[in-house]
DNA sequence: CGAGGTTTTCGCCTTAGAATCGAAAACGTG
DNA sequence: CACGTTTTCGATTCTAAGGCGAAAACCTCG
């Protein structure tokens, strides 16, 4: 089992990973992993070695990528990796071990076997979930302004969104509200933005694009 | 590694399985299975045995759903399966044991362990994917009329779906080319249908909703 | 061989969601 | 209190999807 832990970082989606200091691919860059305990499925089982590992007490979200299981990935042994899309808000730092490090999905170090491709699975994934899925409250802190919601789509889609286009789509479907409160007032002028949150931090899709849909 | 094999049979959405002689879950129904050999990946092992135990030949379309891996899902045992959706075109009658039936989805016979779950994500998956992905390919002859095509798409997402429009989305999003030919005329009258085929036998996803969209 | 029935195909119109743009609102600063 | 700044709102445009009816192309039967 291998954790692709995903956070806006300074303004970029970044991935967590640690140096190996063992061969094979030793002083490469891998992925958090992790073996299944008797008593818990494979989702319990990431959040409870996250927790262990490194302070990443609440993942905001944890779903299934996919099995990489070809038979050369890594050298000497046949391993079989159940892959993970972990999430982590942009408002928390958590505390991770020495040989660990963050780095830009976009320009990763040398890693270790296959772990690129599981890192770009990850952020593809997470990429198109962000335009039929609510599952921006698992980047975003618990109440935000429409700004800094722009930022981490920005940050994560790796293109710039217009902020007034975010705020109608999300605002239509139901997934963004108005907390009712302000920010207390930026240092350097201009009209104090509005608090929002996302009205559900439970992952829900929105009638996916169905097509060929039928008469509602 | 459990097979959901579904394919349009008698204007429905069917899947494959075979009857249990054995505790536990003795007469009950189950998903074919399969294990991993030393020098395969999990999709060519699919492959493989699906062609050894029944005549499978060809599948159009193998892709992954996900990994079961509750404590509790198989009695006395833990076992993790990972689960695949294959598809069969609607025109081939796979010769299959004496065991083996295939069951309407949205009509199944009590089924051994998690199988009925699975079943349900691989229709799920397969639903959704009709509507942003090239993936009727799978379930339709390799040349078809429109209103062929159109039965096929109402079978598998489950209500009438129109056949102008169906042509329309998927001529205007380039995955539909007409082949120039016509159908010999039929028996009742009308006007002979004009024969289509799929530009991809490759899945590819049609831009997917791409909200937010960068400009272009 | 022409009228009537059948199925396919095409074009026009409506609807809905998304993208763009600019004006108005609400705040600091000098 | 004019001015710059940032947020917010509204009007318009754009594109894809859905609905509907007419035209096309074929059969059959009288």
């Amino acid at each position: 089992m291998l954790a692709g832990v995903l956070q806006i970082r300074d303004e970029r989606l970044q991935v967590m990973l640690w140096q190996r200091a063992k061969e094979p691919a030793l002083h490469r860059w891998s992925l958090p992993r992790g073996w299944l305990a008797h008593d818990e499925d494979v989702e319990e089982s990431i959040r409870r070695q996250l927790a262990e590992k490194v302070d990443v007490h609440k993942l905001s979200h944890v779903e299934q990528l996919s099995v990489f299981s070809a038979p050369g990935r890594v050298p000497d042994r046949r391993v079989i990796a159940t892959a993970f899309l972990c999430l982590v808000p942009a408002d928390v730092d958590p505390e991770v071990p020495a040989d660990t490090r963050w780095f830009p999905v976009d320009d990763l170090p040398a890693t270790a076997f296959d772990h690129e491709e599981i890192v770009l699975a990850a952020r593809d994934r997470l990429r198109a979930k962000l335009s039929y899925t609510n599952i921006g409250f698992a980047l975003a802190p618990a109440e935000f302004t429409v700004s800094e919601l722009r930022g981490i789509y920005s940050a994560a889609l790796g293109y710039q969104v217009a902020a007034t286009n975010l705020q109608r789509v999300l605002s239509r479907r139901g997934v963004l509200e108005a907390t009712g409160r302000t920010l207390p007032a930026g240092r350097s002028g201009g009209r104090p933005p509005a608090l929002f949150r996302f009205t559900s931090r439970d992952l829900q899709v929105t009638d996916p694009f169905a097509v060929f849909r039928p008469p509602s």
